[in-house]
DNA sequence: GCTTGCAGTGAACGATTGTTCAGATATTTT
DNA sequence: AAAATATCTGAACAATCGTTCACTGCAAGC
């Protein structure tokens, strides 16, 4: 049995990335086979080479693609003038963005080892792209005197990085909206920059 | 061609763990095959079996060391009474800890997903185990007054994913020492749980 | 010097890998 | 209705996977 109904080129190209991007972060690119995702599509093994050129090829591409997405999604984000404003935007998206697609935030860092390195270059441009928007925030304020900042470099990496991190334990489910979340890094943000100076004994908690 | 000289038991046996922990931190866990461990170690696939029951056993134990060591390691820190100075030695125990053992580290949280349920489990216990620690530090000092803390949990996990989040690009050769990496971060931390108290106004730089 | 036992070889096992391709079928175009 | 095109099957490919095992050689204990 061959095709058991109408064209699906339109349904399986998409599928395929959605399956693959599924399945290589719960269980690693390498840990997953061509077939464990043509079974999933629902669709034989071979079939996927009228839409990927190979394996190597879906992955870049899932990662790409997701980079491409994030650096247009934040030059989408309106500019303020203000660096702490600015900050703030830059902190909300960031974890509103990562929250939406943890499958993707997954393996865009947890599979940059199984990328050729012609493709390794290319995504590591795009992150280092990324990390250069927080950067020029961080430099803009600090020029402005409105944050108090040792080095803008490990200060940008710092907050990514802690920012990042959510996605490793956030669940819909769980116990804080999106926005709780949000509010309560950007207090500690706001902290560790600098911008927010409270007055010594001011109310804890 | 068997031995081709002396004992070796107590060479190779090491010799193994240390090859498999670098090779799966380049390539991954599944990315790696036993022929590629014994080629490196100077050995044939079979021999592997001698020291290990199987790959699974030797990504598990990997693991549980470095968590064995972790713990055990912190707990060997001395222990002060004020909470700012106990989250100080955290701080630069973290940061010291895990950048002496990079290849350790990485897979500690990358190969997470290769690890069977009930290896899983263990570590993931682990983990916690390590957090609480650092989590019973905010309580404390929340409880003192002296961090001002919306949530010791979430602040936990950030300040977590904020320190480990070094390993991703400090390079020993790079521009800044270890000391200094722990300095900056320290300041960071210090102010995101406002132990901090600047004068408003003060110093930006 | 003989025996015992550890440490390692090298071949073999069935299973699975990514990828190719001729052929089958359904849809679309003529 | 016929021809052309798009989509997928199913078998096949060489390579590689983790693991087992009969066998070999060396070192240590007697």
């Amino acid at each position: 049995m061959a095709r058991t109904q109408g064209s699906h080129s339109e349904i399986t190209g998409p599928r395929i990335r959605e399956v693959a991007q599924g399945l290589f972060a719960r269980h690693g690119y390498a840990a997953v086979s061509m077939r464990q995702i043509a079974s999933e599509v629902g669709v034989q093994a071979g079939a996927l080479y009228n839409y990927i050129p190979d394996k190597q090829a879906l992955l870049f591409s899932l990662l790409k693609g997701h980079m491409d997405d994030l650096l247009s999604a934040w030059s989408a984000t309106p500019t303020v003038p203000d660096a702490v404003k600015r900050l703030e935007s830059f902190v909300r998206f960031h974890i509103a963005f990562n929250l939406a697609r943890p499958d993707a935030v997954f393996i865009s860092y947890m599979e940059l080892r199984n990328l050729t390195t012609d493709n390794f270059e290319v995504i590591e441009a795009l992150r280092r792209a990324y990390e250069d928007r927080l950067e020029d925030i961080l430099r803009d304020g600090r020029r402005a005197g409105v944050f108090a900042i040792r080095d803008t470099k490990i200060t940008t990496l710092a907050i990514i990085g802690m920012l990042t991190s959510v996605t490793t334990w956030y669940r819909p489910e769980g116990r804080l909206s999106v926005a709780q979340v949000q509010d309560i890094h950007w207090e500690m943000v706001q902290r560790a920059v600098g911008a927010l100076k409270e007055a010594p004994g001011g109310a804890p908690r």
